[in-house]
RNA sequence: CGGGGCGUAGCGCAGUUGGCUUAGCGCGCCACGUUCGGGACGUGGAGGCCGUCGGUUCAAAUCCGACCGCCCCGACCA
């Protein structure tokens, strides 16, 4: 390849449009353009990487056995109305009539569809197991597009549907792709973390996610230094320690305080001076058709996903404001658990040690004073409701633990039978009985493997890209294309490596060296060969590693196998 | 959808307070020449509906209104 005809438009400056990191470098370094909010053009060299992480990922893919295939990104809406998932998605999903009238959607992921074709398609046992992928464009009209390509609105993703007899058999499919995955992000280069994560609306018991841990994931996950537990918040559980605080602390006397304007946590501890701990946080919830009160300290925050699955809730939604007014008669932002009626009270095991807390009076500008959970107000159920923090300890062993920032890369699924039951999916097993199958699912963001490559691997000149992702291999840079020796020399090299297969560019742009300097460590080639008249007159050509930024000459002669030890090696 | 910021040449920006010019600067681009180991230099050029629409005014990039677009925080999310 050569640079004077590629398409390679890299920027001097940072552009306007971007924050982060791996954003701005994406758009320097020349590999993507934005069109609109949430959707990007891949550039010559955005395209190549984005190739080779595909490549990656279909070999390994390829490897387990699974087989790839291509289902149409238009989906009839009702497919989805059949299992159910068609409220439960919203507007994520992109739909919209036909000329015939009828509904479809662009698909946001395939578990209909996959699961559509082998109802269809499988009869018998003996049809099974079997994994399916594709490597696809998706579409999801996102509430907040970010960061560049980590949060777009069409993205391109791996995934993949495994099919097996029995639980068992998921398990072992699961385990595979497991496997892949890590195969997948080590190849890559990836400092990846799998983690227990929630399975949010895909469903199914357990999933994993392949985590990045960086300073703009969107996500946070904790790990524990001590035993490498590792989970996502939303599903990290914290312990329901033993009361070690103070709770044979004298108690004063309930009473109602006037507490003027200040409807949250941060409002009401500021005003009397307290700590948040000491806080009683209520929220009214819209569960599955009714409401309910969720009790938290006031320095915790409520964990959604861990209520729902606790209280086998399909939706959850925080209350209106008028609906709060109805089930607590006072305004939104002064709820209490005392003397409240007529609904569940449920709270998190923390709330049990608090003693002499303050929480909601349900009265506008009123909270009480000195509440002690039992004596003062009634609780239907202590469970786990809470998001963890910093200050807990791990679930596992007790260890210190962390909480990281991070990008989800890829996750995976343990459906079960839940797309199978909704489609009627079964085949006759042995016993001559007919069953349904048993389903796992597996995704992979591939242009997220870009960003956070670009996020987790950068310096103060650009990207540093490894050998498996690098849009070339090596560069090669004449610095003087009129000097004949420099001019021979480099494309005799350039030549002899791409017969040996490498990927390569010659930057023969008649340009100034500063400019092919700033350019090659810009975009990020791992390896560069740098061929001037100061060390060609002593048959001597310089090298550098992007990734160390050490330079050292080097015999020509020497110059390929120094390259083929680094690519191949 | 709530909060904040931004929109002037391909890119990065100044000018808007207080209505005054032919609308500027740097980079990039084109031509010629000199250069050639870390974003070179000289000379000469090209390039703008100041986001859009409407209003106020003798006069609007500048004041007023509406809208559109982009980014960030939040809500939400596989």
């Amino acid at each position: 390849m050569r640079w004077s005809n590629a398409f390679i438009p890299t920027l001097k400056e940072e552009p306007q449009e971007a924050e982060a990191i791996s954003h701005k470098l994406m758009m320097r370094a020349g590999l993507i353009r934005r069109l609109s909010a949430g959707a990007y053009t891949y550039l010559p060299f955005g395209y190549k990487v984005l190739e080779k992480a595909t490549r990656i990922v279909a070999e390994e893919m390829n490897k387990t056995g699974a087989q790839q295939i291509l289902m149409p990104a238009l989906q009839p809406a009702e497919l989805w109305k059949q299992t159910g998932r068609y409220d439960v998605i919203g507007e994520v999903m992109i739909k919209f009539n036909d000329r015939h009238g009828r509904e479809v959607a662009l698909g946001p992921t395939h578990e209909e569809v996959v699961t559509d074709l082998a109802k269809n398609e499988v009869r018998s046992y003996k049809d099974l197991p079997f994994t399916l992928y594709q490597i696809q464009t998706k579409f999801r009209d996102e509430v907040r597009p970010r960061f560049g390509i980590i949060r777009s609105c069409e993205f391109i993703m791996k995934d993949a549907y495994s099919f097996d007899v029995d639980v068992d058999g998921m398990e072992r499919s699961y385990k595979k792709m497991y496997d892949a995955y890590c195969r997948i992000f080590e190849r890559c280069g990836l400092p990846y973390v799998p983690v227990e994560a929630d399975p949010g609306l895909m469903g199914g018991a357990v999933s994993h996610e392949f985590m990045i841990p960086c300073e703009i994931g969107e996500d946070r996950i904790v790990l524990c230094a001590e035993c490498k537990y590792a989970a996502s918040t939303e599903v990290a559980e914290t312990v329901d320690t033993h009361a070690d605080t103070a709770n044979d602390a004298p108690r004063e006397k309930m009473k109602e305080i006037s507490t003027p304007n200040t409807s949250t946590v941060k409002d009401v501890s500021a005003f009397l001076g307290i700590s948040a701990e000491k806080l009683v946080k209520t929220l009214i919830y819209f569960a599955d058709g009714r409401y309910i009160a969720i009790l938290v300290r006031g320095d915790h925050e409520v964990n959604e996903a861990k209520i729902k699955k606790t209280l086998n809730l399909t939706n959850l939604t925080m209350a209106e404001k008028d609906a709060v007014k109805r089930v607590t008669g006072g305004p939104l932002g002064f709820s209490g658990p005392v003397g409240l009626s007529g609904l569940p009270v449920y709270a998190d095991f923390a709330v049990k040690y608090v003693r002499s807390a303050v929480c909601g009076s349900n009265k506008a500008d009123y909270h009480i004073m000195n509440v002690s959970p039992g004596t003062d107000f009634r609780v239907d159920r202590y469970f786990d409701a809470r998001t963890i923090t910093a200050d807990d300890k791990c679930p596992k062993c007790g260890g210190t633990i962390d909480i990281k920032n991070s990008i989800e890369l890829g996750h995976t699924f343990k459906l079960g039978t839940k797309y199978t039951a909704a489609l009627n999916a079964k085949f006759l097993d042995k016993d001559g009985k007919e069953k349904l199958m048993v389903m796992g699912c597996y995704g992979i963001g591939i242009n997220r493997i870009l960003a956070s490559m670009v996020e987790t691997s950068n310096d103060a000149f650009g990207i540093i890209w490894p050998v498996s992702l690098a849009p070339c291999e090596v560069v090669v840079i004449p610095l003087n294309k009129d000097d004949n020796d420099v001019r021979t020399v480099s494309e005799n090299i350039y030549n002899t490596l791409a017969e040996k297969r490498i990927d390569v560019i010659i930057d023969d742009r008649e340009k100034s060296p500063g400019i092919k300097f700033k350019d090659s460590d810009l975009v990020g080639f791992p390896f560069q060969i740098i061929i001037g008249k100061k060390f060609l007159s002593q048959g001597l050509v310089e090298i550098k590693i992007r990734k160390s930024n050490i330079s050292s000459q080097v015999k020509i002669d020497q110059v390929i196998d120094k390259v083929l030890e680094y690519v191949r090696g």
